[in-house]
DNA sequence: GCCGTTTTCGGCCCGACTGTTTTCAGTCG
């Protein structure tokens, strides 16, 4: 069965054909946004199609309805298919190359019959890209270093490694004196956990442009300087990471700041709305749309001290930047009814903590007493089960002498508690790996898969629910599989799985390291809906694992949860019933 | 191809930088 993911691609490839055959551009940009709007979709296709609410979806419209539904239907699509015969599949790969948009990649085409990034490099190398319509030696330079850049796929970092790199720049910039605000923005503000660059934005006296400039690309991380001008400058950081950095003056710089975190979605949409209002809206401010050939006309006193009263002035609530991709927020926003998101603050603990018992490296004790550094109220540990052999697992009499030392343990602490847990095993028939007597000893248990990844994702979803249902379970673990750094993890229906969450009344973990993309916050969004508790916990394997948690609050954020959406934001008192503390 | 609180037709976000030009097109975000 064809997937939203899958439908979503064709669309978007459908927009870029159509963009090399030199099509309408608004019809092209159709196709994207559609392909956009249906892989956010947190709603199952099915009932969509069957209700025949496509239509009334934004962005699609009687044709895209149509060619979504054939699709599903039959998973193909006669359009696309002729369509596709009309150019050679290595066109794809060469637009990815930087500098080369579908214009240039037609001419290529058109002119020298190029169509693999091989025939073009060789092309670029013998010099004969240059007597083309628009193409000089520089444009044959920068294809040769864009394909370079591909091959070490400049373009996908992830969160934790792009966060880093920023902060290094961010520091020394905010060292000058001359930078009166700067800020991290792109995708990175946005939180989303791969990044493609690093967007850096300062206000300043615009005299003092030039001197920061000089700064950030003389900052000791550069490897090259890619462009440079007076307001704006790329770079690409010894990380491997490309940099940007704009520099405002202080009176544009809140518009600046919405302008450079995006997404670009979020902004087309603000600017549509601003059009609502008779302003037009850029990076620099709000502007009328008179149409007034008077220069002074046009100039309109509208300032905004920070973000918040550029919402406001579209009538609009601040709207988080985790959730600026247009999937919902400008309309909610336009209601009052954004949700409260979480903070990092509010977190008072979390569950999914390992010891030297099974595979972490710091005991019990050394990991409680970094909680409590934290400022946390509880924490929750959860060695593996004995089928877990590659992790160490517990025997029978493991257990027992951990839930006594916790106990000792506990005796020491004031205003602080560790609370005695598992992460058992799902076995690969749905069943778990203690039996009744042993699961009745904890105080909560944690059920996760971690064998058997090839599976389909039916058998794994009907391998996650079978254990959902199981009385002793408290909360499903690492449900979108990313536990396994190293490989993909394993496919699962999350919708199904949290329609059985709902059923039985369980948890849904979420555990935050970066490795599946938007899943787990879509899968957040969907758990919201059908009010199914979330619990963010770090996974933690040592104590500076249980930071993570702050890659789990991104996700929360990014999913829109507010506080009462995570039971770990709540004090121990509270969270008892979820529990079964004794 | 989508969309509509001036619209069912005529709009569709907008500016910086680069490299190619000699006033601008292409690309990017």
């Amino acid at each position: 069965m064809i997937d939203k993911k899958e439908i979503a691609q064709i669309l978007d490839e459908i927009g870029t054909i159509l963009e090399i055959q030199g099509d309408n551009p608004f019809k092209c940009r159709a196709y994207h946004n559609a392909a956009r709007v249906v892989s956010s979709l947190t709603k199952d296709l099915a009932s969509l199609i069957e209700s025949d609410e496509l239509k009334t979806i934004k962005g699609i419209g009687d044709a895209l309805s149509e060619k979504i539904k054939e699709l599903y239907k039959t998973g193909r699509l006669k359009y696309y298919e002729d369509l596709k015969k009309s150019i050679p599949k290595g066109l794809f790969d060469i637009l990815r190359i930087q500098g080369l948009g579908p214009k240039r990649v037609k001419i290529l085409y058109d002119k020298l019959k190029i169509s693999t990034i091989d025939q073009l490099k060789i092309a670029a190398e013998e010099h004969k890209l240059s007597g083309l319509d628009g193409f000089g030696e520089k444009i044959e330079d920068k294809i040769l270093e864009g394909i370079k850049s591909l091959y070490k796929n400049i373009d996908r970092h992830l969160y934790p490694k792009a966060l880093d790199s920023a902060n290094r720049i961010k520091s020394t910039l905010i060292k000058c004196k001359k930078v009166h605000n700067c800020e991290i923005a792109g995708s990175l503000r946005r939180r989303k956990e791969i990044i493609g660059d690093i967007d850096i934005l300062v206000g300043s006296k615009p005299s003092d442009a030039k001197s920061i400039m000089d700064i950030f690309i003389k900052h000791p991380d550069v490897e090259k300087v890619t462009a440079k001008g007076d307001t704006k400058s790329t770079v690409i950081l010894k990380s491997g990471i490309n940099c940007d950095l704009r520099v405002v003056t202080d009176k544009e710089y809140p518009y600046a700041l919405v302008y450079f975190t995006g997404s670009k979605e979020h902004n087309v949409e603000m600017r549509s709305l601003a059009k609502k209002f008779g302003l037009s809206l850029n990076e620099y401010g709000f502007s009328t749309l008179n149409g007034s050939e008077n220069k002074k006309d046009k100039k309109l006193k509208i300032t905004s001290k920070n973000e918040s009263d550029i919402y406001q002035k579209l009538g609009l609530q601040y709207i988080p930047p985790e959730l600026r991709e247009n999937t919902g927020e400008i309309e909610f926003a336009s209601r009052n009814a954004l949700p409260l998101l979480i903070n990092e603050k509010d977190i008072r603990g979390t569950f999914h903590c390992h010891t030297t018992y099974s595979d972490g490296m710091n005991s019990i004790e050394e990991m409680a007493n970094a909680a409590k550094e934290l400022g946390w109220e509880y924490i929750g540990i959860a060695d593996h089960s004995k089928a877990a052999a590659y992790a160490n697992g517990l025997s029978e009499n493991d257990v027992i002498k951990q839930i006594n030392e916790i106990e000792k343990l506990n005796k020491r602490f004031n205003n602080f508690r560790i609370i005695t847990g598992t992460e058992v095993d799902i076995l690969p028939d749905g069943s778990l790996d203690w039996n009744a007597k042993i699961l009745e000893r904890f105080d909560y248990v944690i059920a996760s898969i971690h064998s058997k990844f090839s599976m389909t994702e039916s058998e794994a979803t009907r391998r996650t629910i079978k254990a959902l249902k199981n009385k002793y379970v408290t909360m499903l673990g690492h449900p979108t599989g990313r536990l396994l750094l190293e490989r993909d993890g394993y496919p699962i229906n999350m919708n199904q799985v949290i329609d059985a969450a709902s059923e039985y009344g369980k948890i849904i973990e979420i555990n935050s390291h970066p490795q599946r993309l938007d899943l787990d916050w879509r899968m957040c969004k969907y758990a919201k809906e059908k009010s199914v508790k979330i619990c963010i916990n770090p996974d933690a394997h040592n104590i500076d694992g249980l930071y993570d948690v702050q890659y789990g609050v991104g996700v929360a954020r990014k999913g829109w949860l507010s506080k009462t959406d995570v039971i770990n934001t709540l004090p121990l008192k509270s969270i008892e019933k979820y529990l079964k503390l004794k």
